[in-house]
DNA sequence: CAACAAATTTTTCGCGCGTAAAATTTAGAG
DNA sequence: CTCTAAATTTTACGCGCGAAAAATTTGTTG
């Protein structure tokens, strides 16, 4: 192998003998050209480096292979998993996986909405920001490309795959009115439906089991969740303001602020004796086993939710067993308890 | 604004009455039109809906205003957040990057490499994964782009940036010294060329202050470092295998595992009265904060990084202040104290 | 060996834009 | 109004490849 570049398909076939439609065939699908064909030129892929010029072949495909992914916030360990999945799925099913994250900000979302669109992607797997998103904007981009919305459930796109608030909340609800002290709910601030879902699913459960709901609102807007837990915890628990000895965070991350709010202030968390107060969260961290104490809360099915959206998206693209209505797929929950509730 | 979609330059060069190469122009710098012209052509953009098609650009341009990011692992927080901040800079500055991650693995990082290549940035980034790195892949990567290498001081590209190991390990291993027992030195897996130099600098700070290194090894070559520290923490703390109540880790995802361990182990974590152990950190990871206790650890100057490397970056891209040697930039590290040791 | 379909090659065109050179217009100074 | 340099337009070409149609070769079947 002598490993000469190579630079062009024209080349290629100069070289190996092959006629550069027979390459272009090749290359958009090796199994597409005879068997000793395909041999033949990689026989001379392994004499020749080469790789086809990304942008004169996006050019001229009618349809890229390209798979754009955009999440709010790729420094959140949630997003950073599942993207993580959703990237190797991606390139495993022969795609090329392209990331954006909107940074928390509106205008970064509707910027990268925007280039990707560009891109032509086959189709894109989108985490809105949620209530800070123009709608209009991820609207049109979802007109444009084939669209699967996950985890913020905004109405566009052609499907949703997310995790079903309603059920996973009154799971933990009810185990913790079990077990103790029926919780309060501590609230992430409203940066997307989620938020709003699972203050909803808290207030229904207690309800049904004959309690009443305890919301504590927090100020803020921004992802900073473990800060927000963090500060407001400690105001709160200076001022006595907790309702419950339990508390229930809208998620992981508001926990481990919560958590380190009531270390601060020496009130020792878990179900044991001497235990002063109970904290749950909801996602299932990838730190969420770390934490001390380790965090009892809800897994969301991150692996299912990455394999759903793909396939999904791959339907639509193919044209397969697409739905005639928007689609919503909705995992279930699973309790993890640990030593915090 | 009509808000009509165009396609081509073309289109948009015949309804706004400006030639084609005018626009070109305009499109690859604004200013670089006459003031008047630029109205006219802004004001044409308000009335149209036009993007330069990507791929065309970049087909034709000598070089691309692409700038390639490349880290070993994007979910870990420092990676994260140290993107974070590239990207928006590299927006700020007119560039347009792009984001990927090895994730850990050798063939996606020879992978990545080989793709960005293909995409003929005017630059990259790469925080190599290190030890699993394919070194001639990486040398051949760099010397078809201009790159800096970043975090993982493998000897490739035309500049690194990092931190400085040796200044930042002596002052916290003094500190530990100063204020109780002296550290031993919870070693990372070594994946890259900072869990040596970490070391290295822990055992001549020791040696310096007169005391004897006390390493500790760890199995697993893996980036799940906090279950590595959590699962050989506990093992240790079992086998009372730990030769000192003071545990310096070489990053602070290692010491969120260890914490995790003493938690479960029933140990008191910190330097007041009551404490079996302090446990100290390196990189003041964003989540650093929230732990219980809160980390003491050595924080890194993510901006300063993130910063440095972009502006050597645009220098070698624009041909100034390209240094004859490689360029080495470290930055140092400040000791920030919580509550862990 | 004839016959036929599949695979391949040949030929030709086009994608949307960068770029260079020559021709023309514009703006500002005198 | 004239002159000159800068800006712009015109013209022409090329980038590397996808795609379609027609011509040719290949392999398989009877």
């Amino acid at each position: 192998m002598s490993g000469k570049k190579i630079k062009t398909m024209e080349e290629l076939s100069q070289l190996s003998g092959i006629s550069r439609p027979t390459l272009s065939k090749y290359f958009q699908d090796p199994k597409s050209v005879r068997e000793s064909t395909k041999e033949r030129v990689e026989t001379a892929l392994e004499e020749y480096d080469y790789r086809p010029n990304i942008f004169a072949v996006n050019q001229n495909r009618k349809l890229t292979r390209t798979i754009g992914i955009l999440v709010p916030y790729l420094a959140d360990p949630f997003f950073a998993e599942i993207v993580r999945m959703i990237e190797r799925q991606c390139i495993d099913a022969g795609y090329w996986p392209i990331v954006f994250s909107a940074h928390g900000e509106k205008e970064m979302e509707n910027n990268a909405l925007s280039t990707l669109e560009s891109l032509r992607p086959a189709g894109a797997l989108v985490a809105p920001l949620g209530r800070g998103s123009d709608i209009d904007v991820v609207q049109r981009f979802a007109d444009a490309v084939p669209t699967v919305v996950f985890d913020s459930n905004v109405p566009v796109g052609q499907a949703f795959v997310g995790s079903d608030n309603f059920q996973s909340i009154p799971l933990i609800v009810d185990y913790l009115c079990r077990t103790g002290e029926p919780p309060c709910f501590f609230e992430m601030p409203p940066v997307n439906p989620n938020a709003n879902k699972r203050r909803e699913a808290y207030c229904l459960a207690m309800e049904r089991l004959g309690h009443d709901p305890m919301v504590i609102q927090v100020a803020g807007s921004d992802w900073g969740f473990e800060r927000i837990g963090l500060e407001e915890g400690v105001r709160l628990i200076d001022s006595r303001g907790l309702p419950s000895n339990t508390v229930l965070c809208s998620n992981d991350r508001l926990a481990i602020g919560l958590l380190a709010a009531a270390y601060e202030k020496g009130l020792r968390v878990g179900h044991g004796p001497g235990c002063a107060m109970r904290i749950a969260g909801h996602d299932d961290h990838p730190w969420a086993q770390f934490t001390c104490p380790p965090l009892t809360t809800v897994s969301q099915d991150y692996k299912a939710i990455a394999r759903r959206s793909l396939s999904v998206l791959f339907d639509i693209i193919k044209g397969e067993n697409v739905p005639d209505e928007r689609e919503e797929t909705l995992f279930e929950g699973k309790l993890v308890l640990r030593a915090s509730a």
